[in-house]
DNA sequence: TTAAAGATTTGTTATCATTACAATTTTCGG
DNA sequence: CCGAAAATTGTAATGATAACAAATCTTTAA
């Protein structure tokens, strides 16, 4: 489960300019260790047994800094609520409509704005939505 | 800018099994007479002038209908807002940061799941984000 | 070491889009 | 024309996020 270090993690942090306090170093390390793309409110009750003091205003502080600092992106797939990468490379999401998780699509080559437009895309967001295999097994259990 | 008369927006509602209310005309024409990708809000104060007792709740119900009834799309580019599409073809849009403005970009083929993720998209959401000509323009002329 | 200044965190309150709900109005078959 | 069903309306509730100011922690310089 614990893929990076706390040290690594402190160095990021340190790198974008952003002081390593207990908090942003949990919610960064959340972030590392869980790639779930968990809304603000999903990472203050997972951290909050481990922080009892955590305020959610400190999670959503934390992940506007974190996102001006370019160390995690937002993922807007959903209305009403944001959620959190932190993977900043461009890759796509599948949202399950069933289980609402959302899936990691890698093999999709970054997309450009067609050439005659003249437009630049500073960031892209490529959402598919449908059933995953899972969901779509149990479905067919019971018909 | 009337792009499309009473007779064919009624007879599209019709072919839907949604009974032609003279609100829900109202909505869907002026989705079919503007293409600005307007929020339900937005549909509201446009409207509000030429039908005094039109209420939010009403756009809401009517808009929520159309989708039900695939005779337009939301489109999730920004949290906290829906926009209104109906063009329901696939499509992607590009927003500007600068002026909000949000414009169709039609020449990029509609996009699949990776073959080896088993994954069906039922739906699909492509969006760019940047600055588009125009504010780009501005921002020379004053550096 | 110490105290002020600055940064960070916290709890509470405000905001804003959307939904829930119940009452009122409109439509339509008999 | 009458009454049921459908549609509309206004208001209250919800839920995610932001604003704000007080409290706490950290840093700096005397
Ligand atoms: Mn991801
Ligand atoms: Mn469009
Ligand atoms: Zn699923
Ligand atoms: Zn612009």
């Amino acid at each position: 489960m614990a893929d990076i270090t706390k040290q690594k993690v402190v160095e990021q942090l340190k790198g974008a300019g952003v002081s390593p306090s207990e908090q942003r170093i949990a919610v960064f390390s959340f972030l590392h260790q869980n790639h779930i793309h968990p809304t603000a409110d999903t990472i203050y009750q997972r951290l909050s047994p481990d922080y009892p003091t955590l305020s959610k205003t400190t999670v959503y502080n934390t992940l506007k800094l974190l996102v001006a600092k370019c160390l995690i992106q937002v993922v807007a797939i959903e209305d009403g609520e944001l959620r959190f990468d932190v993977n900043t490379d461009f890759h796509a999401h599948f949202k399950c409509r069933e289980c609402l998780e959302i899936i990691d699509l890698f093999d999709i080559p970054e997309l450009q704005c067609p050439m005659e437009t003249q437009l630049i895309a500073e960031s892209t967001q490529l959402n598919f939505y449908g059933i995953c295999d899972q969901c779509k097994g149990k479905q067919e259990e019971q018909s």
